[in-house]
DNA sequence: TTATATGCAAAGCTTTTGCCTGAGT
DNA sequence: ACTCAGGCAAAAGCTTTGCATATAA
């Protein structure tokens, strides 16, 4: 694994992030640092950052994949209406993964938990 | 809304499946029972159906959306090794709903649990 | 030096859409 | 009859990949 500006200002770039950007709006935020980096190698680092874990991919019920700076055990929150995706601290979550696991034997290495619904802002309206 | 040969067809196909299939798997099925049919079609008509609530789009990071014959609020499991989708039955989900929803001040409307790691087979060996 | 990572562009997938035709009601 | 829905094929994303070049170790 080499050590290269590309894949830093990537790693940068999601660490600075608050709002679990898409591939795209990390690669636009990239461009601002480094001008020359490339769409295809942003792709390739999303990916090999996600499996060193460094990084986190996050699924986002057919809205494209975001990327989040956040590694812990936590959910997210999808408003349908702004769009806007958001952190939800879950400290329940360890225990449903424990209580899972023992209810059916499977191995557990990950959780994805996502609401879907209106945000305060748009709930306001 | 028409009542049309193709959309029952389509339903009838999520209905008849428990292995959470692909857009393209439901096509595939459809065929068996209806050659004529068109991808286009069934695309349309998982959306429509999904809106209707009559099936549900299950989002499985990383690994294309996949539908579901089963509405209520349940989990969901990918094995790594295998990349079966299971159900997972998970009765605390609505408490889980419930608390967020008092901490946060957002209306929950719907709730993803994805689950990722080993089945019971992959586990063995 | 040499193997890995990048840039660029093409290719691959999945999903959506336009347009004309066909079929529910 | 009047529309909504379907078939077909093109287009529109988004993501991956091949290849030549640049660069980290």
């Amino acid at each position: 694994m080499r050590n290269t500006a590309q894949r830093d200002t990537v790693l940068k770039v999601v660490e600075a992030s608050c709002d679990h950007p898409t591939a795209e709006t990390i690669y636009l935020r990239c461009r601002e640092i480094m001008p020359e980096i490339s769409l295809g190698t942003v792709y390739r680092n999303l990916k090999v950052l996600a499996e060193l874990g460094k990084i986190r991919e996050v699924s986002i019920l057919n809205a494209g994949d975001r990327y989040d700076k956040t590694i812990g055990l936590h959910a997210h929150f999808r408003c349908k209406r702004c769009g806007c995706v958001l952190d939800v601290p879950a400290n329940d979550l360890e225990t449903l993964e424990k209580s899972v696991e023992s209810n059916t034997g499977f191995q557990i290495d990950g959780t994805e938990v996502l609401f879907v619904g209106l945000c305060d802002k748009c709930k306001a309206n």
